[in-house]
DNA sequence: CATGAATGAGCTTTCATTCAT
DNA sequence: CATGAATGAAAGCTCATTCAT
């Protein structure tokens, strides 16, 4: 899973820190705390001077690993969703992109969902994160919906809504089992967001509570 | 929406603190930065050093504002989960408190994502989700597959990627425009997650990349 | 020597904290080299985050100690401007005032010395020594000029001047002596100014070389 | 105004450093902060890494400059004494040479007065002052003794006394002016140490206070 | 020779927590 | 009981200097 080394404003990285960079992202991401400069530098071995002549500052460097890890996302989800199949086919192929992606780099997409409540970051993983994710999905239900295969529904809650859930459920088995059992939870996924539970699915009411 | 106060460990919270403290609690969970005790001082208007005759560190007065936070949604979400309707009326009540809840705390909420890596307080928090969501889904869920209502699937994923998917779409939505269309998002949830997006149910299968 | 113990606009500072600073100065101030606050902390028995408690920064610390000296300074020679004596007396005394200030805090103004080259402060502490030294100097010339005792001349000029020169001279001495005389450079540095180096006041012409 | 290039101990430097650094001196000299290397690397143009091939520390560039300055002063001081008038007029020239030379290096001479109070260079710099300022006065002040010219007086305060006062005034105006009015303080001055201010010189006596 | 890159050492500042009343 | 004051222990960042080409 190459990282494409994005610019993110700052010196040109170059590719020996980048490899060290993000070979060590997952140990020192995963500490389940705030990541500190000094574990970075350590579980890097890269001297913290040495990073801050290549970044500005301790969130440059968390931003350029975040942004590293969406861009590589936004390539395989592309992938797997221009894989020219069915509707079906292509939704089924992105959510085991995207649960491969998160089981590859557990711990920066845990720094990822650390961050995203966090210092001003928001705007830029947001967009990352719309155009890995959202902007491909958007597209095959958007073509689903033209071609029939699709019933028409609300693309912008539905794509969201699929995003946290494989999101979510991906957190929850790495944290419980260490790993993912990705074709259970892809098969079971998928299933639920084509098909629903419902085993009738004669129309029903939602009720409105209020 | 009442904070039952529950004992972490600590002595008895007083009311008033309990009272300043959740009131102030969406202004400092807010700052989308690491909170600091001097913020939750601030904001509530308790002196630090008051803080700590009550709470033993930090992380105490986190988790008591999260436990808090996490009793009221495993009370709104336990009540629609037992308004004795059919397993769909359930459902949707379930998502519709859930979305209730994250509108009403918009603040805790966001602190309780940001925290869902930080310190050492998942288990206590995980806990408190699986008590205040997961588990009433499950039962539902369990219920609707016993009377024939459901179909045989995988209760832990579907779960789980329900909580995720309201979640998030809430957040997004808190996000995006300061507030959450509750009718319109919990409409759109449970449609996914009772019928899918197929337009046809005919069955398909899914594709194992690896 | 008592410090005023003057407020730069933060906390005030607490009298124990005045005198452990005060007291201080003169050892770290004279280290020939830039003050570190550690040097403050280790000096003054005040450690570093209790110096950041009280002042919000380095800097205020240094101009909270330059201010002091500044208000001492004020007050021992505005005493002998004022001393109601003739125009010569009393510019004699202020002469003495400037020197014994500077022998009873050599750090301190050394200190200020280096840093009327620094850092923003320069407005500051150019108003304090213009409060301190100028203004009751200005005066007794202004008196003098008025009664017929002196002869008219560029008071502004030969105000700073005699600051220069007091200053200078008590710094030279400082430096090689490690005291200063202060009966012999009073002596000398009044005798110049009042009567200049001449034997023969016959007048002049200074001579413009451009 | 032609900088002599001393030699501090370091490798001959070449022209074109001597050039870029002269140049830029006044413009990183009056950050009125601390001199960073890189500020005079970026101030002259000549890469940080560079400058220390030809000098060993950032001390020694500092050193060369203000012994290229204090050179320069000597030389236009040392002219201005050998002038063979009398002593009136060899003192009103010294005088104005220093003005000059203040008016030509403001920031340099900042630099040096930065510098007096500091990290070890004062030796040095007390040597180049003495040298080009004071030997030439203390020989002025001298032959004005022999020739009958001046009172018997303290020639080493005078000479201190003069410095402080011409350099302290220069400042002021340039502070206050961004420029200095040669003619006029230069008059001011030199009237005040020749004839003093007194109007009449009836002999008085200076009070001991202690 | 000259210089972009790298870094050890150390500085200022912050913050959770404790003290003393 | 409650709290203003105090502080130990880092954290982030800077800078003079050295390395490697």
């Amino acid at each position: 899973m190459t990282n494409s080394a994005p610019e993110v404003g700052m010196r040109r990285v170059p590719a020996s820190l980048v490899a060290k960079l993000t070979a060590a992202a997952d140990s020192f991401a995963s500490t389940f705390d705030d990541v500190r400069m000094d574990d970075i530098a350590k579980a890097s071995g890269i001297p913290r001077a040495t990073l801050y002549y290549h970044f500005s500052s301790k969130n440059e460097v968390l931003a350029f690993l975040l942004q590293g890890v969406l861009a590589d996302l936004r390539v395989s989800v592309a992938l797997a969703a221009r894989s020219g199949g069915t509707t079906s086919t292509r939704l089924a192929a992105v959510i085991r992109a995207q649960l491969d992606h998160l089981a590859a780099n557990p711990g920066v997409a845990q720094l990822l969902l650390a961050n995203l409540g966090k210092g001003g970051r928001l705007p830029a993983i947001a967009a990352g994160i719309d155009n890995g994710f959202h902007a491909p999905v958007r597209q095959i239900l958007s073509d689903g919906m033209d071609d029939g295969t699709l019933a028409a529904a609300d693309i912008e809650v539905i794509t969201t809504a699929l995003f946290g859930a494989v999101t979510t459920v991906g957190f929850q088995w790495l944290i419980a089992d260490r790993r993912i059992d990705v074709d259970r939870v892809a098969d079971a996924l998928f299933s639920v967001f084509w098909s629903g539970i419902a085993l009738d699915r004669t129309p029903h009411t939602t009720l409105r509570t209020r």
